[in-house]
DNA sequence: AGCACGCCGACT
DNA sequence: GTCGGCGTGCTC
């Protein structure tokens, strides 16, 4: 039987008075989903009162618009100030609880972001409704365009309303004729051409509503031709059905059933379902026993919990089995009628998680994460407000998933770069899911095989617990690293140049023995470097400081960071010549040599090429499980946490590459990522093995890999990060500048770094001080076709730098306020590119 | 964001 | 002289 929604008794909408003191509030405290900063003033008009609560979106007058705001509170009394009443409440319950809003405050102030902004970025998409100016053509605009009076501009405008009408933004957006401007359009409805209306767009997602039928009893069937006596006799055995289950059972027209409704022999109703997320459905599990390294965790954690505020790091060796140690403590908590919250840096292992949390906890299981649609995401949201699930899973955004009475938060693999949002609210869901546990006044616990440098360095400075896993489960070794140096195949041609005699001998034994090989590169693609044969020049990008990458599949040249892209046939762009040499390995092109040295063994390829359909992956790890593949082949994707219990060989490539990235955490990346890779063999009944190929086998960061141990990492780190005063030292601001005219963005750098200074010099006369460092141009000083350039803040005292961050955003709209060239700030950066 | 206000160059 | 370009400021 296919899965069927689950149903969900429509809530009586009359609310009992006293429920909530917050329903009784004259004015409110609004804030609006806009680039605004600060929050406003509400009157709320008697007829809304009852409805109006902290959590509940409202529609309000915003200068000569309507957009949706989120109230937060009673209103401050303004000092005279006009105001206004709000227009309607957009929910009938809160989205969030009131105790949420701490929370949302904090992350609009630490990143430097409008509160409004920061709510809608929290909440599920789709909900936002506002007012947009739609134009549309009247009967003089249709004759202007057949007749002289209009010009060329003019009749443009007018031709594109004559298909159909168009938003004022949808007119003026970059694609369509730069010479359209919002000004011309509203010419044009002086004119008398066109109208220009206003139309409140947006907030289209809500509760799904389902048809049902079901029988009414005492009337009389007699007249019924067989079909319909058969229709009331399924409803009979079977009560209130969906309508979709009834035409499934009985093979059936709408017509039939309306006319069976009309003569009264049923009923048709609503209900509000949930759109069900899961797939297939999981067969229950018992808790297996714990050794005793996990029992002690466990036990660690369970005595915090309950007693307030605290981080845990739970430094665990790969395969050590920490999920298991996460679901005890979930069962603990909720035991205590408690929410655990738990984040997980990808949806493939979210769906990894959730099936094993499902089998466990059944149906108190939400999940939150982009591989939802619009509805699914709704519902869950729902789902967790209602407290109907004790348990939500979700990627990074689930940071703000609306429990009321959180018990315990999980992240899951916290060094993951994953947790870092980019994009316009540049958050880290990890440094978020502390804070959000501080507030809650409950227990974060952040787990990892390799911890990052400021996680471990919070519990050497004992602001985190650390307790940690050092042994595999069911006694399991580790895997053994050998070391190959690279520098002694560097004379080898082909194949032979990357797959060393060491690993390949290592591969032929894995395979006889009917075991698996992961190979790991980070690079996708067949070449990263082609360059033409005949003149010598490089086959770059042509919106991009960036050579592009062959990919041999398709066959064409593309580029990974705008997604440009050149026909290979088409040859060198400067001399015409078609021999391309193809220098630089990616995946596809190990994955082709592979093939050619073990023409029997059935090799994959698992990177961002072969996993962008949907369900792509999943298929890629069940064959990999079911070992129809014996050579996996793939970038870092296949480093993270996934259990593959057939793969007892792992052969990375070329280990130097995330080495000699310009970026103070290449190191620590390195041996994250190489680590973790290795934690991928031997994790089933069989030992593992690993071979690592490097051009810098003396590197501390592929030293420490070999021994898989973080802190012989930290311990060669730090004392960089210390004389360099970079983080876990400083906390750093990273401001971003792009812009599509050369001169004007490096000259509003020039202005923004300027004015940095000047602040500094105004504000911090005493130490500690705020550096900062540039402009300098980016690393990739030209993405996309805009050139960017970027500054750093840097400072040991996170207060100061946020309040220069602070003048800069809300004192200098100069900085911010130029429309050619596009300013962001990023708090805590990740990536400098 | 989006809209109004206000200030400067190039046109009827 | 004005039309319309864009920097600046404001929205309870």
């Amino acid at each position: 039987m296919p899965n069927t929604n689950h149903h969900i008794p429509d809530r009586n909408s009359s609310r009992p008075d006293g429920e909530d003191n917050c329903r009784s509030l004259e004015t409110v405290e609004v804030a609006v989903a806009l680039p605004v900063f600060g929050t406003y003033t509400y009157r709320v008009p008697d007829p809304l009162r009852r409805f109006a609560a902290a959590g509940c979106r409202v529609l309000v007058p915003f200068g000569r618009r309507r957009v949706t705001g989120f109230i937060l509170g009673s209103g401050q009394t303004t000092d005279g100030r006009e105001i206004k009443p709000i227009l309607d409440v957009l929910d009938e319950l809160p989205l969030f609880p009131e105790s949420m809003i701490a929370f949302f405050r904090w992350t609009a102030d630490y990143y430097v972001h409008p509160l409004g902004e920061v709510i809608k970025c929290a909440l599920p998409g789709g909900l936002n409704r506002r007012d947009r100016t739609v134009a549309a053509l009247t009967e003089d605009g249709r004759r202007a365009l057949s007749g002289t009076a209009a010009t060329g501009r003019e009749k443009a405008i007018l031709r594109l309303l004559s298909e159909k009408d168009r938003s004022l933004r949808e007119l003026t957006a970059a694609p369509l004729k730069p010479e359209i401007t919002a000004a011309a359009c509203r010419a044009l409805a002086d004119c008398g051409w066109l109208i220009l209306k206003t139309e409140l767009s947006g907030g289209r997602i809500g509760p799904k509503r389902e048809r049902y039928v079901s029988a009414v009893s005492g009337v009389s069937r007699a007249e019924l031709t067989r079909q319909r006596a058969k229709i009331m006799g399924v409803l009979d055995t079977a009560g209130e059905i969906p309508l979709k289950q009834l035409t499934v059972a009985v093979p059936t027209t709408l017509a039939t059933v309306g006319a069976l409704e009309r003569s009264g022999h049923l009923v048709r109703t609503y209900k509000t379902v949930y759109r069900d997320p899961f797939g297939e459905a999981v067969t229950p599990d018992t808790a297996p026993i714990l050794n005793a390294e996990q029992d002690a965790a466990v036990n660690r954690i369970l005595q915090a919990l309950g007693g307030g505020f605290a981080t845990y790091l739970l430094a665990g060796v790969t395969g050590s089995g920490k999920t298991e140690v996460y679901m005890r403590l979930a069962a603990e908590v909720i035991r205590r009628g408690l929410a655990v919250l738990i984040l997980i840096p990808e949806i493939a292992l979210i769906t990894q998680m959730e099936r094993r949390f499902r089998a466990r906890f059944g149906e108190q299981v939400a999940v939150l994460h982009s591989g939802l649609n619009a509805g699914e995401r709704y519902d869950q949201w729902i789902r967790i407000l209602r407290g109907e699930v004790a348990i939500a899973i979700g990627a990074r955004s689930a940071i703000f998933a609306p429990f009321a009475n959180l018990g315990l938060l999980v992240v899951d693999e916290e060094h993951d770069a994953s947790y870092k949002q980019e994009g316009s609210l540049r958050y880290n869901a990890r440094d978020l899911s502390v804070v959000r546990a501080k507030l809650a006044n409950t227990v974060a616990l952040l787990g990892s095989a390799t911890p990052s440098m400021e996680s471990c360095h919070n519990a050497v400075t004992h602001k985190f617990q650390e307790v940690t896993l050092d042994r595999r489960v069911e006694r399991r070794p580790l895997p053994e690293i050998t070391v190959i140096d690279l520098r002694l195949s560097r004379d080898q041609r082909g194949v032979h140049r990357y797959i060393t005699p060491q690993l390949r001998e290592a591969m032929e034994m894995t395979l006889q023995h009917g075991e698996q090989v992961l190979l790991f590169l980070n690079r996708r693609g067949f070449a990263t470097f082609p360059v033409c044969a005949a003149c010598g020049e490089a086959v770059r990008c042509k919106h991009c400081d960036i050579t592009l990458t062959f990919h041999q599949q398709r066959n064409l040249y593309r580029c990974h960071y705008c997604g440009f892209s050149l026909a290979a046939a088409d040859g060198c762009d400067r001399c015409g010549s078609l021999k391309i040499k193809h220098l630089g390995m990616g995946t596809e092109k190990v994955e082709a040599g592979v093939g050619k040295l073990f023409p029997q063994a059935r090799v994959a390829r698992m990177d961002r090429d072969t996993t962008a359909r949907r369900g792509a992956l999943v298929q890629l790890l069940k064959d990999l499980r079911r070992h129809r593949i014996d050579i996996l082949v793939g970038t870092q994707m296949v480093a993270k946490g996934h259990d593959f219990p057939g793969i007892t060989l792992v052969g990375i490539i070329c280990a130097d590459l995330s080495l000699s990235f310009p970026d103070f955490r290449a190191g620590e990346r390195t041996f994250q990522l190489l680590a973790q890779v290795s934690g991928r063999a031997g994790r089933g009944e069989r030992p593992g093995r690993v071979i690592l190929q490097t051009y810098n086998p003396d590197h501390f960061s592929i030293l420490a890999a070999r021994e898989q141990d973080f802190r012989t990492f930290y311990a060669k780190e730090i004392p960089h990060r210390r004389a360099l005063n970079y983080p876990p030292f400083a906390r750093m601001i990273h401001i971003k500048i792009a812009g599509k005219d050369r001169d004007l963005t490096a000259t509003h750098a020039r202005f923004i770094g300027d004015t940095c200074r000047q602040l500094c010099r105004q504000h911090f006369r005493q130490p500690p001080a705020v550096d900062v460092m540039g402009p300098i141009e980016a690393a990739l000083p030209r993405v996309a076709g805009r050139y960017r350039w970027q500054i750093l803040l840097k400072g040991s005292d996170s207060a100061r730098l946020h309040r220069l961050a602070e003048m800069l955003v809300l004192g200098q709209p100069a900085v911010f306020g130029k429309r050619e060239v596009h300013v962001a700030l990023d708090v805590d950066p990740f990536s400098m590119l």
